[in-house]
DNA sequence: TGCGTTCTGTTCGTTGGCGTACATACGGCG
DNA sequence: CGCCGTATGTACGCCAACGAACAGAACGCA
């Protein structure tokens, strides 16, 4: 992994107006993301606001008994911390790097000030809140209807889409924490995955061998969400 | 059920100030809103916002086989049409009227022009969007986790807020569309509430008898909710 | 009063995912 | 090379929820 070489290649911040970009552009503070940071916990101040690169960031709910399900999944295509402008400050669950990489990030008052003046980086921000509502929305339709194995060919595309590699650092422990499921059924659900011969995988190596047998396999909800994104996210301001 | 006297019933237009709320007033139009009415369409154009304030709109996820969940509920609390505002015009998903009752509705013209000053009721709206989305993660998680019988007693609580009454019309088979489970297993769950003295029902009616005992009852994704709503609509602005 | 519709209650076999427990296998490190 | 920790595989019983099918019960209308 190789660090970046421009904010540009987060998809909200290439999408900005030049103007816009270069105001933000002092701003912009490039840090690493590790596996397994939490970028925000639950409740606590959010110092800044992330724009993830070549990293994912999940979005984890966690619940009083400590067990945790993931709500929504961050990559270069969005930012990690709506909160901020949004007005609420915090939020319950955390923010967790899944894959790690790098990302830039902008201190609340610059983004919150920028935010304020209504321009392009304002609507911006406002559709890719949508597309994550798109998202949140068809995880909790997901968890209802879905066996673990479509669950997991879902999450596995997702998690593709957001790097451009077609392979994945991600042990089926850390999945079945993702999914909020047991790792006994990531293992199995792989085991199939595998066995048709869609993935490789070995102590914490995905490869994706087959991507079109892959989306031929996993439930609607994928498409929903990245049908969604495509459409909020490609039009100009 | 009688017609409400003010918009001001609705909790987001009397957090207004005067001045706002005396320019949105023209536009306000009093609609009742029936049962079953499905206010937005999977995709399709929304003309207006709804600003419930005697009923209660839910929002589905509907899927390709037909079979649909609810993701959140909104009441006098809210407002229906987020995506108006987010600048994505429309949503995947449907809103229905789960309670009838009466609301006001507001062009959606009039609506994006106020929102695009970036005022009291911008801030308003962003911070109910994020109240919205804590309800759509924790709906998420409790998919995923919770018994029926708990998720029961989470929508009861939710439904009961919404409205100043302790009795619900809505049959099992409503209920169990919303919840996305079967109608028996509604069934089964509220024969135990009513066994156990928590609610009484009949055809269609229920009445909530012990609403500390369900309290007590709940998963804990209910207090969440309440209070991370509580707390972004309790402020000023 | 009787009839039909709608709502609710119950049953039975099936199943996907859970919890637990333990077995293997790979890879790094001394 | 051999050891140890982490990752993956497998097996067992269990249970909540499912799907289907049907029985009763309440109401509404003629």
């Amino acid at each position: 992994m190789h660090a970046p070489h421009t904010p540009k290649q987060n998809h909200l911040l290439a999408a900005l107006p030049a103007a816009d970009y270069e105001r933000l552009l002092p701003h912009l503070e490039q840090t690493p993301l590790e596996l397994g940071w939490a970028l925000y916990e639950s409740g606590g101040e959010q110092g800044h606001v992330y724009f993830p690169t070549t990293s994912i960031v999940s979005l984890l709910c966690i619940m009083q008994d400590g067990s945790s399900a993931e709500i929504a999944v961050v990559g270069n295509e969005g930012l990690v911390g709506i909160a901020l402008f949004m007005g609420g400050e915090s939020t319950t669950g955390r923010a967790v790097v899944q894959s790690a990489g790098y990302g830039y990030r902008l201190r609340a008052s610059v983004l919150k000030t920028e935010f304020g003046q209504g321009g392009a980086l304002q609507h911006l921000l406002l559709r890719y809140t949508q597309a994550l509502i798109t998202q949140m929305a068809q995880t909790a339709v997901c968890n209802r209807r879905h066996s673990v194995e479509q669950q997991l060919c879902r999450w596995l595309l997702l998690s593709l889409d957001r790097l451009s590699s077609i392979e994945l650092t991600m042990t089926q422990e850390l999945i079945a924490n993702m999914l909020g499921v047991r790792r006994e059924g990531v293992t199995e659900a792989a085991g199939h995955l595998q066995a048709a011969g869609l993935i490789h995988y070995s102590r914490g190596k995905i490869t994706v061998l087959d991507r079109p047998k892959l989306e031929a396999r996993v439930c609607e909800c994928y498409a929903v969400v990245k049908r969604e994104s495509d459409r909020l996210l490609s039009r100009e301001t």
